[in-house]
DNA sequence: ACCTGAACACCGTTCAAGT
DNA sequence: ACCTGAACACCGTTCAAGT
């Protein structure tokens, strides 16, 4: 009751992400606010800069963890086109579940700048699959990304006909999937 | 001097508008405020809504006379595949002109979904060109363009290696032509 | 080590009042 | 018609103080 007036146990770090996740979920990124999250964890407001620099890194936290723990395809032997599709996909439902955090890494993209990082292996060994050479993988793969979170940030925000986006999504993956091939020959 | 103490000529919507677009420019969706806007001009921030409802229609205000003012590529004669380029070049080029903007227009694509506006006839056009059946051209449109912002916003973000922006440029580039070569025979 | 209250410098916006 | 000042309900963040 002296250190933690309305509290049992003490914040911690996975707490604090976990709810302002789920505040951005709800109510966009205007609907996370330090106070906001402060009243939802029942706790002093500066309490939360303890375990968190400010507000940015906050959301940095956020983005990068969930980042991290998406669910992708793993090599299962089928074509780079299935490959790929299933990719798309693993975006596709990420974002839907978490459109406010996709808009803000795609904003900011250093946040998983990280070329170690599961999704970028992930697309590279895809890439290599559909037989790029290993100097076009860092290029490719950036363009790709930005094309597939430019779709899915249009997806989310309600620009694409509802009952339409399976099918613009269709069209989204053929498009890709036509150009790669199409890319085989590269002279760089 | 009884009217408008700082000031000899009254507030334009125009003057309001152009101030806000070079606010935005310099210092980003953040760097624009009522408060500092209201500053620039050297008139009382409640001046402003006299003129417009709220920040939120005064950036899509914004963003919709910009998107209109656009230059966009003639139908020279050229063919669909040199015209799809040029017309990504523009998008590309207003883009490094106006970064903020293209955020917001990015993350609220409502304020450009009227399809009778230069930037989707200017699309349709070259679609039509390429030998689309009528009934994939908003299908593709809206595809492309979310590939093509999708594009833009990484590049202005800083998240393309600066000197290789071209040859990403170039490869965005490729990968579409390619991928709608490949969809001429398209069954629906 | 962890939490807090008061305070500072900002926001957008409403509303009643001025000319 | 156009502009203003005071006020309200919010922000993020600093800093000195508490246990």
């Amino acid at each position: 009751m002296a250190v933690s007036a309305r509290r049992g146990a003490p914040l911690t770090l996975e707490e604090i992400s976990s709810t302002a996740l789920r505040l951005m979920d709800e109510g966009g990124v205007e609907g996370l606010s330090m106070r906001k999250l402060a009243a939802e964890l029942s706790v002093n407001p500066m309490s939360l800069y303890h375990h968190v620099d400010n507000k940015e890194a906050l959301i940095r936290l956020i983005c990068s963890t969930a980042a991290q723990r998406m669910e992708l395809p793993p090599d299962d032997g089928s074509p780079w086109q299935d490959q790929l599709r299933a990719l798309a996909l693993a975006y596709h439902r990420n974002a839907l579940e978490h459109p406010a955090m996709w808009h803000h890494l795609h904003n900011h993209p250093e946040i998983i700048a990280d070329r170690g990082l599961v999704i970028w292996q992930t697309l590279y060994r895809i890439l290599r699959l559909a037989g790029l050479p290993e100097q076009e993988l860092r290029r490719t793969s950036d363009v790709l990304h930005a094309f597939v979170t430019g779709f899915v940030i249009a997806e989310t925000t309600g620009h694409l006909p509802p009952d339409e986006v399976e099918r613009d999504f269709d069209t989204a993956i053929k498009l890709i999937i036509g150009g790669l091939a199409g890319m085989s020959g590269l002279s760089g």
